[in-house]
DNA sequence: TATGAAATGTAAATCGTTTGACTTTCCCGT
DNA sequence: ACGGGAAAGTCAAACGATTTACATTTCATA
């Protein structure tokens, strides 16, 4: 790999010279200009980004570290994440950790070890703790989507996961549904206790009681949701209404309640949480009402928030809440 | 941020000494090393990794350009390429070029400015022609998946697209299915072509002649190719069997069987392509019978070829081509 | 008490850019 | 002919590590 002193010494002029052509800066003569752009071109040359960088004190990187790269609910966020990065002239790169925690910090230190102007981190499960706190504090510029460090304050955003799962439920309630449950996600997650919490809190303020088995655990996949309501269907304890802390968990519960010949919403209402974007053929099932979280604008927030820290290094750390849309579709009118 | 010369001065040492500790190489006194240790984790001390970099002449990063992060088919492509990319010993970065040409093209160069030893790219779509060109003839270290560049030697690795596409054509056509057609994937894309010549050559070997009408333009979505077979149903024109590009065409084609009434493979048998993951829901349709792409013994292949061209620079480029499995399940038996 | 090897330490070159300070060149107006 | 200033060009110091070659200390041994 050829080198800017190379290209100098070819043309016969010193580096500063190249190194002025290659950043279209003013203070080169044309004839000199013409040929050291010649000369470049001829010699296949391409400045080394790692040295350019370490003078100039910046890479225009955003590192992203994802929870899961191969995980379709991430889509829309990754999407916001590189549209408005592009937009404001950065490169973007992603990591996965795979849902591993060791390797989440692996590519957490690979960004901070100046790789990257500035981090953007998923961190929704409850184990990556010590991994976020070890991001907010050492990390000069980043940004956490989703997740949580009691006692310390850092860029921001999330959905109000409590506020949705409130209202989600007030809207069973307020239909006059008696027998509501809830399958929880996975609680291992974050998300997951907010929504259950908002969930408790409107049957609460309901004064409707929550008796055993009114909450079901279950995770973020169809299966488990579908097993444990076929469980209770099979027990003869088919409730009224549902509200599933995820979509994919009320495709399950959904799934269960047809396969026993049940209906929705007419035997059983469903309200999911997320609106992921469902598969085509998902139009065998109604359509799912749902708590609609924003992960689009989303990532793109999680962008702003950043360059705003980059380029205003002492403003004060941001939190911004998204509100979820409610999606009324068949499966809950 | 400090620098290891902030930590020398701190422990009143020379800089090589702290860099001796930092990688854990001998030349230390005992004494030393605990101080300089102590430094370090007082002054939450980072190296540099481009600094590094720089002098290592090495970064210990492949690189990977995606066509498009946010598509499930790739999935089992990444987990292929980060597994195999940690166990031996590299970070692997994603960045998506989004489908399009300029932006992959950014990312390439991005990639090449020094800052990865390899490239991992993925260029089926035909339009990334120049792209892929540019790629293999400037990059020093580069693995292409799927996509070719005619006249150029370099590694890739690749599925038997024709080959898989005459063993599926050639097994409806043994299955004694006599009004057979084939539902093509996205034109813009090489696979698309080459799956389409595998049919075609099947059903010449056979003699079995190709009417008009018998292959059907579609593309990598369901919306499409269950548009065009409701259409043909319309038409009266209904086949035996069915040959998809991609399973997602396949899906498309079965969702319009069953739509009107018809039965697969009863009444239409359907093979597709690719064996992409089906969401647990797609239960509701017959388990699809299709040709499957090892695409995570793709990605770990991708990486051990790349690895081998930095390892023994001067190696031969090696062109690896894999051979999809035929996966018999109900929709064509 | 030399002797020399092993252990420990330092200085300085290097990686490939950018950039601020400085010099040279050249042209113009008086 | 000369001073002044813009334009063009060069030099060398960064940036933050690694590493080679060399210097110094230690210490057991002859």
């Amino acid at each position: 790999m050829a080198t800017i002193h190379e290209i100098a010494k070819k043309v016969g002029v010193s580096s500063a010279l190249v190194s002025r052509v290659l950043n279209d800066k003013p203070g080169v003569s044309p004839e000199n200009r013409r040929k050291i752009r010649e000369a470049i071109r001829e010699a296949r040359y391409v400045p080394n980004a790692l040295a350019r960088s370490l003078v100039r004190q910046s890479t225009q990187i955003i590192g992203v570290v994802m929870d899961d790269l191969c995980e379709k609910y991430f889509f829309e966020l990754i999407r916001g994440l590189q549209d408005m990065g592009e937009e404001m002239g950065y490169n973007v790169v992603f990591c996965s950790g795979r849902s591993r925690p060791d390797i989440k910090y692996r590519y957490v230190d690979y960004f901070m070890e100046g790789r990257a102007d500035g981090i953007v981190a998923f961190g929704s499960r409850l184990e990556d703790a010590p991994l976020v706190r070890h991001l907010v504090k050492r990390a000069p510029h980043c940004v956490l989507i989703e997740g949580d460090v009691p006692g310390e304050s850092f860029n921001r955003v999330r959905v109000n996961n409590t506020g949705g799962a409130y209202r989600a439920t007030r809207h069973l309630i307020a239909r006059g549904y008696k027998r509501i449950c809830h399958f929880t996600g996975d609680m291992n997650y974050n998300v997951a206790h907010e929504r259950l919490e908002g969930f408790l809190a409107a049957m609460r303020d309901a004064g409707v009681p929550v008796e055993d088995g009114t909450v079901i655990q279950s995770d973020f996949e169809e299966a488990l949701a579908c097993e444990r309501m076929t469980k209770l269907i099979g027990q003869g304890r088919v409730p009224d209404a549902c509200f599933a802390g995820a979509d994919k968990t009320a495709y399950g519960v959904m799934r269960a309640l047809i396969a026993s010949g049940l209906r929705v919403p007419d035997d059983v209402a469903v309200i999911g949480f997320d609106d992921e974007a469902p598969d085509s053929r998902d139009m065998l099932f109604p359509g799912l009402t749902t708590m609609r979280q924003p992960l689009y604008e989303m990532g793109q927030m999680g962008i702003k928030l950043l360059v705003r820290s980059l380029t205003t290094p002492d403003a004060a750390p941001q939190s911004v809440v998204f509100e979820p849309d409610f999606v009324m579709r068949e499966s809950c009118i």
